[in-house]
DNA sequence: GAATGCATTGGGCGTACGACCAAAACTATA
DNA sequence: TATAGTTTTGGTCGTACGCCCAATGCATTC
């Protein structure tokens, strides 16, 4: 079968993503020169400006597009633990692995300083990241509620009691445990990313605690 | 020692090694150049150098100057809390504070990133890295110590996954709570970065627990 | 007052960059 | 087959880069 022209171009500029996307891991954002991309498609430089305006766009389009893919993963595998104890180890022990060697790690950790100076990739990505705290949230209080917890968990995306006299309500206790939980882990990853001695440091348990506690947060 | 000019030397030296950090906060480490490094710091290219071998060179002696000051005054303010009960709320306070608006904070992450890179800047920000969390991991010791309620890992509650045998001592929990407290404080403020509307979630809640600190901690 | 040592100047080298463009090659349609 | 549209080529701008170095200040020491 014979690609047509258009397929072709399509082909060529998932090829010019890719190669961007391995540059930023490999060199870092500021480092991907439209030369270096085309050198690593295989294509000549000039494409580059054929299909994309900017190097800028080139990068900030690559790495949206990995983003992308790994919190829509990530989501999905969050969605289908349904059992809340087995979830959550399974779930902490998969974050806590997140390495230094995983290429979209790594880009990830690029894109997150990047958009400080890029304003479309901050927004796009800032997106991104509500996103994710929407779904891990939400498996918080899924996880809560089946647990049998003191504390009323609300349904996802349902009204939740206002407030409590002490205290934020469950709701906002799982949005701010899901932000802490996802700083966290980039976190890890960069700490990683310096001392790879500290892969050997587990860190569910403390995890755990982090996450699992919201089924404690009233006095004991 | 000739005072005169060899001091001017050193104020120069310095005022390059100023306009470097702030040319990093401000456009990234990637894009500070000789040129433009000079020019913030009112002085001729050709300075950066005779100072410096190259600018790699200045960069990560710019940036490991205001790292070391940081974790200094951070270890030291930690060791002045000796209460535990005030201590948790009141660094849990600060820690939570740090802002995507300091300078030193995204100095910090700029660092972080481009040690991924270079080699050197690597392993003196590992070092510097495991000095912050001992200093934390013996800020946790006496605390928990001195509140009696120890949270030694293995210990009811919490999900524990089946992977330690016969449960951590106090202190591997305590620096493995570290670990993950600093990668959670760094990875916060990338977030925050990316989007200022975060800064509006309280954490300290979540931080007091992973903390250990499941005590009566006040409410924020 | 000459010699010494460090700080500084200003210019220059080769290289790589982002951006741009006219023409060529190619495919799809008429 | 002719035509219209898209993709690809190969090269050229001007700019900025890192790094280097000979010459020049300038204060201290002999």
């Amino acid at each position: 079968m014979t690609p047509t022209s258009s397929e072709r171009g399509q082909e060529t500029r998932q090829r010019l993503l890719d190669a961007a996307a391995q540059l930023i891991v490999e060199d870092g954002w500021g480092a991907v020169t439209t030369r270096r991309a085309a050198d690593r498609a295989g294509l000549r430089p000039g494409l580059v400006h054929y299909h994309f305006r900017t190097v800028e766009d080139l990068l900030v389009e690559a790495s949206l597009a990995a983003a992308r893919r790994e919190v829509g993963s990530a989501a999905e595998l969050l969605a289908s633990t349904g059992d809340p104890e087995e979830g959550v180890t399974q779930v902490l022990e998969l974050m806590s692995s997140y390495s230094a060697a995983d290429p979209s790690t790594v880009l990830f950790s690029e894109m997150l300083l990047a958009s400080t100076r890029v304003e479309r990739l901050r927004g796009e990505l800032a997106e991104l990241l509500g996103e994710w705290r929407g779904a891990v949230a939400d498996w918080l209080a899924s996880a809560s509620a089946a647990s049998g917890s003191a504390v009323p968990a609300g349904e996802p995306g349902s009204a939740v009691p206002a407030g409590e006299p002490g205290g934020a309500s469950a709701r906002e206790d799982h949005e701010a445990t899901a932000l802490l939980l996802g700083a966290a882990l980039d976190g890890l990853v960069l700490h990683r990313l310096i001392d790879p001695s500290l892969a050997r440091i587990p860190v569910t348990d403390q995890l755990a605690r982090l996450a699992g506690a919201s089924r404690r947060t009233g006095r004991r």
